[in-house]
DNA sequence: CTTGACCCCGTACCGTGGTACGGGGTTTAG
DNA sequence: CTAAACCCCGTACCACGGTACGGGGTCAAG
């Protein structure tokens, strides 16, 4: 539970050092209290804030999506009511990010159902998924 | 059916038409057949395939996963052993990227769970979703 | 008390995924 | 038969998300 340098907090996330400066500059990660010297010292949990971005990058949010993601809380100054919408929001989007992967899963499980089945497959089958429904 | 020239399939499609040309030189769009003058002939199923990429691109598949992703099929030069091999990791893939949805969705009912139990919830509950796993 | 590892900051540079530009031919509606 | 609208191609440029660089201070081990 001892702060982390910026080093160690890399490290431990698994990311550039730079990376670490880069999310603090675009205020995805709090300015953390430095030492006399002016060293940063990371809570120990930055880590976690630190894996959870990468983990959302993946899923196609943008660094700028993710901020918004990791500001939804209660405050003082954000009443329960806005958070409520925004992460009904959230959710709704998550959802249909849900909805077209399982759609190409879909898909996939058909395909590599040939070897068993040896049913005919149009000649691109994937296309089939994520079809209709207006951008 | 009959063909779209670059343009009118760029519109239908809801993309830039410098995209389609692009998406061609990347390899995610075959080229085309020309008319005499050279202008690219596109069958109408290519809008498909653009709302395809589109769609996998929110996902969080880059360009280069897209392509595979699109190549999956059972063709002369591929077997189907290898494809099969090749869909059940993307299977993979995109299982996981459900679970870390899903995950962060959880977290988010609790969050809209609030203004109901009024439940004490931590400072940022959302990085309790997405914990553990290596990346 | 020096040497190597680490940190600071600002700025420059890079890959990905486009998007724009510009000089030129083509097609089509009036 | 001409003007608008479209297409060609190559090249330049852009935003995002980093990543590297370089000159300087700091800290810990020998």
């Amino acid at each position: 539970m001892k702060p982390l340098t910026i080093g160690h907090l890399a490290k431990q996330a698994g990311v550039n050092l730079e990376t670490v400066r880069y999310y603090e500059r675009r205020g995805l990660l709090a300015r953390p209290p430095r030492s006399a010297s002016g060293y940063r010292l990371f809570p120990s949990d930055a880590a976690r804030r630190l894996k959870f971005i990468r983990r959302a990058q993946e899923l196609g949010f943008s660094l700028t999506e993710i901020k918004e993601l990791l500001s939804l809380r209660v405050s003082r100054t954000t009443t329960s009511a806005v958070i409520r919408a925004r992460a009904e929001a959230k959710i709704a989007d998550i959802e249909a990010k849900i909805r077209s992967l399982e759609s190409i899963k879909k898909t996939l499980r058909k395909l590599t159902g040939v070897c068993d089945g040896c049913a005919p497959l149009s000649e691109c089958p994937i296309l089939e998924s994520l079809d209709r429904e207006g951008a």
